[in-house]
DNA sequence: GACCTGCTGCGGATTG
């Protein structure tokens, strides 16, 4: 054991590490010692789960507490989620028992007993989620600075869980407050295991001093990465009759048929697919999809041992249980080895598919983002993924999720579902964009890359929360006031002053706040109540939903608007339910099991691609190179997008010039898409966008030129083109603010007119 | 064309 930073210890500490028989500090750990207990640094430490990151925070900062005992909550630690707390409230007891540290935790299944003794006596470490934290200002507000007094860590679980979301800026704001209304200054610190640019972290960590964060990261033997990608085609949409599918093969065949003229014409497409013979892909007579393949393949190779598979959508998860399922029963196995976990399911239910993965038993869990982070489901052998994910970042997450041993490899096997060529087919279609996605993303995350996050999002809905629980916390305060503690010395930093005082005259308008004659803005009617009601502790949206009930067992909750009318059919939890009865006054559904099938669809909204890794789909796209994680229908499938890249010319220039229309690709994200869209829109040239292109409804070149160099001289108004925007808000608070300051809100974070710009400049040259 | 997270006090009845 490295002696020196083993000493820096408290005596007390190094004693509870004997006893546990350590055999030796890892290296993060003596780094984290030395760190906190050698200087006056915060500090963000990036470790593999199980990587010891929690020990490697948590020693140094007992050994301080332990030597320097004090009448008040000495050190928060602040975790996304119950569960996690739960487990870190057993380890930190553990440590912390023979030291005399007290351990509390405060979240909404901890008895308010256990709260009120800590207000009364604080002391020790507190474990807290974020809405937790907000009950305290808006509950005991006065009492605040009393139990944080001397306040001197914050240790924050899951940081990259917080960057750029409504409940990231929540947890700074309340930080702050807390700083503020305490009168102390904690050292931070921030645990992860996905870190893209620690730059990134240390921002969000201390803005303000960004180079008094230290980051120390996990640089002890990498792993192995195993990896594959497997396309499989889906019958062409549309129809009751199962549709003729092209096998690869004939796809590529296809491509190297194409002229440009067949591309942009369903009729000639129609009678080039036809010479192809495509097959109707059935069994038995049932038609088979592309999750069919899916699944046989699940059934092939992922026998035998524990293992996670993602998928994008909680319909696509239930669907493919659901055929999972099917072929367990028809090829009589013992023991059906799939369980699902999502969020929409019971807390029995997820708990029992937890304790099945944890069990020993080799289990299969159909899963959402639920099992991304946070809790410890003992050893993973491979991780699948249904559809190409919708970021790096996810996806990294969820490979690091197998191989928890270190001297396991990580293995992902990334499905891919792309539609078989039909009559009706684009270009973009005829390019398999999922496939080109899948592949770019690969390299970007073997290249290390993952998506920042906006740092200079308002952040609009956040801050009017923040806005009311002050004036809440407080009892009122001038305008001024709150200017300085959440714009200025708060995480509402791109808010100027003259923004704030238009959003404080809206919320007067909706009665949230009212001015009083001596100046003090206070609490409106409507403010009271909303800040008085039991969902305002949350900073982030949610929606109505209703409890679905099979006889006294609680199967999941589902939102109003999915829940089928009595009769018919819904899917949950891997079963096929009836709906017998819906109680809507108490939000109940009563369902049965029964033998009709029919995928609940979940309502969401599309994510957001990065201009990065548009830009990779395009060198993927222009390449010559077959990874070799590609199996056969990938290769081919590229192979036959390249040779169409290649009949349109896309290797040469970004435009295909049709008779009627002029289709670009600009290859960029979804933010510099939309602005290219409000641009044309603006000048009134119809247009349509789709994954990877926008096409205008012009026939001569020219016009297409003069839009570009309209667009990339003048200089346009960011903020003129988000007023056109459809969809100015959808986050909790956003109804309330003046719709100008949406506007602006959207045009800097929801639009990119600089990368527009760059990108009609490029395109003329 | 998407996923996830989280949270009262208080009055009244009942019990020791």
């Amino acid at each position: 054991m490295s002696q020196e930073p083993f000493s820096l210890l408290h005596p007390g500490v190094q004693e509870a590490i004997w006893k546990m028989g350590w055999k030796a500090l890892k290296a993060i750990q003596v780094q984290a010692i030395q760190t906190i207990c050698g200087t006056e640094k915060h500090l963000v430490i990036c470790a593999p789960t199980a990587g010891g990151k929690t020990e490697a925070a948590f020693l140094p900062i007992i050994s301080k507490l332990a030597a320097n005992p004090q009448p008040s909550v000495q050190a928060i630690y602040v975790g996304p989620l119950k569960a996690l707390i739960n487990d870190q409230f057993r380890r930190l007891e553990e440590l912390c028992t023979e030291l005399e540290i007290p351990v509390h935790r405060w979240h909404g299944d901890v008895p308010a007993n256990q709260k009120k003794a800590l207000r009364e006596k604080p002391s020790g470490i507190l474990l807290i989620t974020p809405e937790s934290l907000e009950s305290n200002f808006i509950n005991y507000g006065v009492q605040v600075s009393r139990v944080y007094r001397h306040l001197s860590f914050v240790v924050i679980d899951e940081l990259h869980s917080f960057f750029g979301n409504e409940r990231g800026v929540h947890l700074q704001s309340l930080l702050s407050r807390l700083q503020n209304t305490a009168g102390v200054a904690p050292r931070l610190v921030g645990l992860s295991a996905t870190l893209a640019d620690p730059q990134l972290a240390r921002a969000f960590i201390a803005p303000d001093a960004v180079d008094k964060v230290q980051v120390i990261e996990d640089t002890s033997a990498k792993r192995e990465i195993k990896f594959g990608i497997k396309t499989f085609l889906e019958p062409p949409p549309g129809g009751s009759m199962p549709a003729p599918r092209l096998t690869p093969g004939q796809a590529l065949a296809l491509a190297s048929s194409l002229t440009p003229q067949s591309v942009g014409s369903a009729k000639e497409l129609a009678a080039l697919i036809e010479e192809r013979k495509p097959v109707i892909a059935s069994e038995k007579g049932k038609s088979i999809d592309a999750l069919d393949e899916v699944a046989d393949d699940i059934i092939r190779n992922f026998q035998g041992s524990t293992n996670l598979i993602f998928g994008n959508s909680k319909m696509a998860i239930e669907d493919l249980a659901d055929r999972l399922h099917e072929r367990v029963s028809k090829e009589k196995w013992p023991l059906d080895p799939f369980v699902v976990h999502h969020g929409s399911l019971s807390k029995d239910l997820r708990e029992e598919a937890e304790a099945a993965l944890k069990s020993g038993v080799p289990t299969t869990a159909l899963c959402s983002a639920t099992l991304e982070m946070g809790i410890d489901i003992g050893n993973v052998r491979a991780i699948g993924q249904l559809d190409t994910p919708w970021s790096v970042a996810s996806m990294v997450q969820r490979l690091g999720r197998s191989g928890r041993r270190d001297e396991e490899p990580q293995i992902m096997r990334l499905y891919v579902r792309e539609d078989s060529p039909h009559s009706r087919s684009s270009l973009t279609d005829l390019l398999f964009p999922d496939l080109l996605r899948a592949i770019g993303m690969t390299r970007l995350m073997l290249e290390k890359w993952l998506e920042p996050f906006e740092q200079n999002r308002m952040h609009v809905s956040t801050l009017i929360h923040q806005i009311l629980s002050f004036l809440k916390q407080t009892g009122g305060m001038p305008a001024a006031n709150l200017y300085r503690a959440l714009c200025q010395r708060g995480p509402f930093r791109s808010v100027s002053q003259s923004q704030l005082e238009v959003l404080l005259r809206g919320l007067a308008e909706h009665e949230l706040i009212q001015q009083i004659p001596q100046g003090d803005l206070i609490l409106g009617l409507l403010g009271e109540r909303i800040t008085a009601s039991f969902d305002f502790y949350v900073a982030f949206q949610t929606a109505e939903e209703f409890v679905i009930r099979c006889g006294q067992a609680e199967i999941g909750k589902l939102p109003a608007t999915v829940i089928p009318p009595v009769g018919e059919h819904l899917l949950l939890a891997g079963k096929r339910w009836q709906v017998r009865d819906i109680v809507f006054d108490k939000k109940l559904v009563l369902v049965s099991l029964s033998p009709g099938k029919k995928p609940t669809p979940f309502p969401g909204a599309a994510g957001e691609i990065h201009t990065r890794v548009m830009r990779e789909m395009k060198k993927v796209l222009l390449d010559k190179d077959e990874p070799a994680y590609l199996d056969q229908n990938s290769k081919t499938l590229l192979r036959a997008a390249r040779q169409t890249a290649f009949i349109v010319r896309l290797d040469a220039t970004n435009v295909v010039f049709g008779k009627k229309n002029i289709q670009w690709f600009p290859w960029v994200g979804t933010r510099t898409m939309r602005t290219l869209s409000l641009l044309a829109r603006s000048a009134k040239i119809a247009h349509e966008t789709d994954l990877l292109s926008i096409t205008y409804q012009l026939s001569s070149p020219e016009d297409f030129l003069a839009h570009l160099r309209e667009v990339s001289k003048s200089q346009p108004d960011a903020v003129a083109l988000a007023r056109l925007m459809p969809n100015k808000g959808s986050e909790k608070f956003d109804d309330f603010a003046p719709e100008q300051l949406l506007d602006e809100a959207n045009a800097k974070s929801r639009l990119d007119v600089s990368e527009a710009r760059a990108t009609c400049a490029a395109q003329l040259v």
